[in-house]
DNA sequence: CTATGATGCCTACCGTTTCTAGGTATCACT
DNA sequence: AGTGATACCTAGAAACGGTAGGCATCATAG
């Protein structure tokens, strides 16, 4: 048993990298420990998910790469919001609030 | 521009089905109706996500289909939930819950 | 009376997305 | 020396919703 990690729904993770890149710069495995975190461990990413999400969302331009070598003397790739990015989380997260919301109306019908 | 009308995410399409029917008794066009009209038009399923996702949720036994003839005298195929129908829609609920809440958190991060 | 739009069903195919499962390398700790 | 965490990546599968088509009936507008 245990282990209550849901899967995602397809479309949210967009949002939840580009949250987490609003929150400062960071690389790729450090955005999957965030995610969980801030969720209280609800929200788990797997890596073959994140890896080429991430790869998308640079293709579009809202989140820029940078390899570096951080604290611990690891190299890792550090990935920022772009302005784009930034706008699109926002657009993302009005689409969710809609979503949301015309699914609680939704349910919120009796007989 | 006008036009509002949000995509779903994958995967919330079964939901709104099932929480339809338990509305009452259904026949497929009909459904897709109750689902724009309860969600103030912000929720348009279409055709070709519909059909595909009764034939699915058939074959899964959450609902039963019957041909019948309604009040206008037009044949049209009815869905009924049935009783594990009913617990998948509980079921798919508190998922969703859990998933909204989860992102919730992660959204209400701040630096 | 004919054309159009709404009602009602269906299928084939496409694109997107996430997951599973694999691979590689480094580092810390046992 | 081995294990687990950190850190990156890819290939392939599965699922799902949308687009675009087709078909038939009915009411209404022109």
């Amino acid at each position: 048993m245990a282990k209550a990690k849901a899967d995602l729904l397809q479309g949210t993770l967009d949002m939840l990298i580009l949250k987490s890149l609003s929150l400062g710069e960071l690389h790729g495995y450090g955005i999957i420990q965030r995610i969980r975190q801030l969720s209280d461990e609800m929200l788990n990413v797997e890596q073959g998910s994140l890896y080429p999400a991430l790869y998308r969302i640079e293709q579009k331009g809202w989140v820029s790469a940078r390899w570096d070598v951080h604290d611990t003397g690891r190299e890792a790739k550090f990935y920022k919001l772009t302005r784009s990015g930034r706008k699109q989380l926002e657009t993302q997260e009005a689409s969710w609030d809609r979503l949301v919301l015309a699914i609680t109306k939704v349910r919120q019908a009796t007989t």
